[in-house]
RNA sequence: CGCGGAGUGGAGCAGUCUGGCAGCUCGUCGGGCUCAUAACCCGAAGGUCGUAGGUUCAAAUCCUGCCUCCGCAACCA
C-alpha cells in the first residue's frame, strides 16, 4: 500500500488583498493532485501558505493605519480570509506556512548566513541610477531616455550597500536542469526561460534591501532585510524543518513538486534551483507552470472590475461544483476563459444531468423494484460486457492522465463511463424488466452493474469532488473497502445483496438564465458603491489649475504606440507646445488639425515614449466612449478657462 | 524585427509533443423512453482545421512565409 512519499506545494500567496479565482484554481489543482496521490497510497505532504513580507504590504498597512503584521493577520486569519477560503474549498493541505512564522524567520537567517559563508552571497554596492523622489533604483536598461521610468525626472548615479547572490555561477547547471525532460512543464516554458534569461546571461541577484524594514533582518548586518523572493522561495524547505527545529521531516519529503502560475516560473525554475545548488540540497522534482484564467479574453484585474470571488461562487453553487469546473474546463498548462455561463452549464450538464442523475435514477430503481436491497441471483447478458469492460479499464487511463497532471482528460474519460452507464439504462430498460417477476435476476444484474459503475467512477472523482463522493458512496451502500483505489479496477466489489439509501440530489440543476442575471446584478451593484467619493475642492485649489485654449498645429500617431497621439499646439505664447494624449483609438490625427481644444498647461512635464509631454488635453469619457473637448473656432488661442 | 500565446461546424473547447476515420459540451431540428434532477437515449444538419506553399503513401498535427486576434512589456497626465 505505501508507495513512498510525495511532496507538493502551491506558491505562497501574497496577502496584500483578497484572493481571487486564479489563486483558487492553483490551489484546487494542487489539492486534487495531493488527494489523488494519497488515494494511490503515497505518504503525501501538501504545503501552502502566505508570503507576507515586502514593501507593498508595508505601504498598504501604513495606508490603513495598522502594523504590517496586523494587516496580514487580518487577511490570512480574519473572517473570510485565506484560511477560511481554503477551509471552505475543502483544501487538504497538511501544513500552512506564513513567512512571518518565527521558525521560518530563523531558518531564513540561517540560510542567508550559510550562503554568505560559502561565498555565494557577497557584499557589494548596488550601483545604479537613483530617482530621489521615487526612492527607487533603476538599471540602465530600465531607464527611459536616461530618466526615471516612473516619473520622468532626472536620476543620478548612486551606490547602496547590498548583498548579492552569485546566480551567474550556476548558469550552466541551471540550464542543464531546465533542459532535463520533466523538470519544467509544460515543456513550452523551457525555451521561454532559456531564451529570455539564460542566453542573455544571468546576472547576480541583489538579495537584500535597505529601503524598507518589513522583512527578515540579515543577522550579521543590521539595516539590511532579506530580499522577498529569497525569503519566499525558501518556505518550501523551512516548512519541513530545514534550518529549524519546529519540524523534522525534510529528509523524508524533500524534494518537491512545485505547482506555480506561469508568471513566477522564472523564480522557481532558475533562482530557486540555483539557491538549492548553493545550499547543496537536492533540486525540485518538477516545476509545473499552469495557465491563467482569463475573463472575457482579458487578464483578471481589479481595475477591470472582473475579479471573480471564489468565496461567493463556492457558497452559491457548491464547493465541489466549482472545483469540478476548474479541473474539467481548462487544460492545466494553458490559459482558459472563465465565464459564469460556462461554469453553470458545465455544472448542469456533467454533474447534475449525467453524474447526479445517474446516481439518483439508479438508487431510485433499486429502491422501487427491490425495496432498496438487491437479491443475490444474477443473470448476465452480453449487452453488459461493454459497460463492464469500460468501467474496469477506466482506472488505468485515469492514472496515466493524472500522472501527467491532465485532470481535464482524466475527468473526460471518467465521464465517458458515466455516459455509457446512462445509455446502458436505455438499452436494458429496467422498467420493462420490472413488469415480469421472472426477470428478477436479470433486473438485479442490471442494477448491480450500474451500482458498480457508480462505485468505480466515484472513487476516481474523489480527488476533485470529495464531499459529493462521500454522499454518493452512502447512497449506493458502499462501505470502506468499496471506496479504495485498489478496488477501482475490479468489478464486483459491492456485496451482492447491497442495500442502497435514497438521499438528496447530489447536484441540483441550476437555472442558467436566473443565475446569470443574479450574478450580473451583483456585479453591477457591487462596483458602484465602491466608486471612491470625490472630495470637495476649494476655489483656491481649483484656481491652481491653468487651462488654456489651444489650436492644433500638427497631430500625428506615435510610432510603436497604439494609444498615443503627438500634438503640436498653439497656446498663444508663440512657441508651439508638445502634448501627448492617449486617444489614438478614438481619433484620426488628420481630422484634429486646426481644431480648437483645451489643455491643462501647468502640469509638470512628463516623459512619454521617450519624449516630453507638456500638459494634458481635456476629454470627456463615459462607458468607454471618449470625446475630445473642442470649442468653436472663434475662441482665440491662449484664452484662459476660468 | 522586444517576449509569449492563440486561430478547428452558430458559441466554447479537446485533438498538434508521438502524422493515420475531425471529436466533445452547449445550441438548432427530428425521433425514442418514462427509472431519474424538464433529466436520459438515438438520429440529422452544420467544418476548405486562419492563409499560401513545402515534406510525406498520408498533414489540424511536421517545416517555411503571410494574415488576424490576445496577453506581457511600453504607454494611456
Amino acid at each position: 500500500m505505501n508507495k513512498g512519499t510525495f511532496y507538493i506545494t502551491t506558491p505562497i500567496y501574497y496577502p496584500s488583498d483578497k484572493l481571487h479565482i486564479g489563486h483558487a484554481y492553483c490551489t484546487v489543482a494542487t489539492d486534487t493532485i495531493a488527494r489523488y496521490k494519497r488515494m494511490c497510497g503515497y505518504d503525501v505532504m501538501f504545503l501552502t501558505g502566505t508570503d507576507e513580507h515586502g514593501q507593498k504590504i508595508e505601504e498598504k498597512a501604513k495606508a490603513k493605519g495598522v502594523s504590517p503584521k496586523q494587516f496580514v493577520d487580518d487577511i490570512v486569519e480574519g473572517k473570510g480570509g485565506i484560511l477560511d477560503l481554503w477551509k471552505l474549498m475543502n483544501i487538504s493541505n497538511d501544513r500552512f506556512i506564513r513567512t512571518t512564522d518565527d521558525y521560518h524567520v530563523r531558518s531564513i537567517q540561517e540560510i542567508f548566513k550559510k550562503m554568505y559563508d560559502k561565498g555565494d552571497i557577497y557584499k557589494s554596492s548596488y550601483k545604479g541610477k537613483y530617482c530621489t523622489p521615487c526612492e527607487s533604483f533603476w538599471t540602465e536598461s530600465q531607464l527611459k531616455d536616461g530618466k526615471c521610468p516612473d516619473c520622468g525626472r532626472e536620476v543620478h548615479d548612486a551606490e547602496e550597500e547590498a548583498y548579492f547572490f552569485r546566480l551567474s555561477k550556476y548558469a550552466d547547471r541551471v540550464q542543464a536542469l531546465l533542459e532535463t525532460p520533466g523538470f519544467l512543464e509544460p515543456a513550452s516554458r523551457v525555451n521561454e526561460m532559456i531564451n529570455n534569461f539564460i542566453k542573455p546571461g544571468l546576472e547576480d541577484l541583489c538579495v537584500s534591501r535597505t529601503t524598507f524594514t518589513w522583512g527578515i533582518p540579515v543577522t550579521f548586518d543590521p539595516g539590511h532585510v532579506v530580499y522577498v523572493w529569497v525569503d519566499a522561495l525558501s518556505n518550501y524547505i523551512t516548512a519541513l524543518g530545514y534550518g529549524n527545529d519546529k519540524y523534522d521531516d525534510f529528509g523524508k519529503y524533500w524534494p518537491a513538486v512545485h505547482m506555480v502560475g506561469k508568471e513566477i516560473v522564472r523564480f522557481h525554475s532558475i533562482i530557486w534551483p540555483a539557491m538549492l545548488m548553493s545550499l547543496e540540497l537536492p533540486l525540485p522534482k518538477k516545476v509545473y507552470g499552469h495557465g491563467w484564467l482569463l475573463m472575457d479574453g482579458g487578464k483578471m484585474s481589479k481595475s477591470k472590475g472582473n475579479v471573480v470571488d471564489p468565496y461567493l461562487l463556492s457558497e452559491r453553487y457548491g464547493v465541489d461544483s466549482l472545483r469540478y469546473f476548474l479541473m474539467r474546463e481548462f487544460p492545466l498548462g494553458s490559459d482558459g476563459s472563465f465565464s459564469n455561463e460556462l461554469l453553470i452549464s458545465r455544472i448542469n450538464s456533467d454533474l447534475a444531468n449525467d453524474f447526479g442523475n445517474l446516481v439518483s435514477r439508479t438508487v431510485a430503481m433499486v429502491d422501487k423494484y427491490f425495496g432498496g436491497t438487491l437479491p443475490a441471483e444474477r443473470a448476465p447478458d452480453p449487452i453488459d460486457d461493454e459497460l463492464v469492460s469500460m468501467a474496469k479499464a477506466l482506472r488505468d487511463i485515469y492514472e496515466q492522465n493524472m500522472e501527467a497532471f491532465s485532470t481535464q482528460t482524466a475527468l473526460i474519460e471518467t465521464f465517458k463511463v458515466i455516459s455509457r452507464a446512462n445509455k446502458y439504462i436505455d438499452e436494458t430498460a429496467p422498467w420493462v424488466l420490472a413488469k415480469d417477476e421472472k426477470n428478477k435476476a436479470r433486473l438485479a444484474t442490471v442494477m448491480y452493474n450500474l451500482l458498480e459503475t457508480i462505485r468505480i467512477t466515484t472513487i476516481l472523482l474523489q480527488p476533485v469532488i470529495p464531499a459529493s463522493c462521500e454522499k454518493a458512496f452512502a447512497q449506493i451502500g458502499a462501505g470502506a473497502k468499496d471506496r479504495v483505489w485498489d478496488n477501482a479496477n475490479v468489478f464486483g466489489i459491492l456485496p451482492p445483496n447491497v442495500t442502497v439509501t435514497k438521499g438528496e440530489s447530489l447536484f441540483p440543476r441550476i437555472d442558467l438564465e436566473k443565475e446569470l442575471s443574479y450574478l450580473d446584478g451583483l456585479l453591477a451593484g457591487k462596483f458602484e458603491p465602491e466608486a471612491p467619493a470625490i472630495p470637495p475642492v476649494t476655489i483656491d485649489e481649483f484656481a491652481k489649475v491653468r487651462m488654456t485654449v489651444c489650436k492644433v498645429l500638427e497631430c500625428e500617431n506615435v510610432k510603436k504606440s497604439d494609444k498615443l497621439l503627438r500634438f503640436k499646439l498653439d497656446d498663444g505664447s508663440g512657441t508651439p507646445r508638445q502634448i501627448f494624449s492617449g486617444i489614438a483609438k478614438f481619433y484620426n490625427p488628420e481630422e484634429l488639425v486646426g481644431k480648437t481644444v483645451v489643455a491643462c498647461t501647468n502640469l509638470p512635464p512628463r516623459k512619454m515614449m521617450g519624449e516630453e509631454s507638456n500638459g494634458m488635453l481635456l476629454s470627456a469619457e463615459k462607458d468607454g466612449a471618449l470625446n475630445l473637448l473642442m470649442l468653436g473656432d472663434t475662441v482665440p488661442a491662449g484664452s484662459i478657462i476660468c
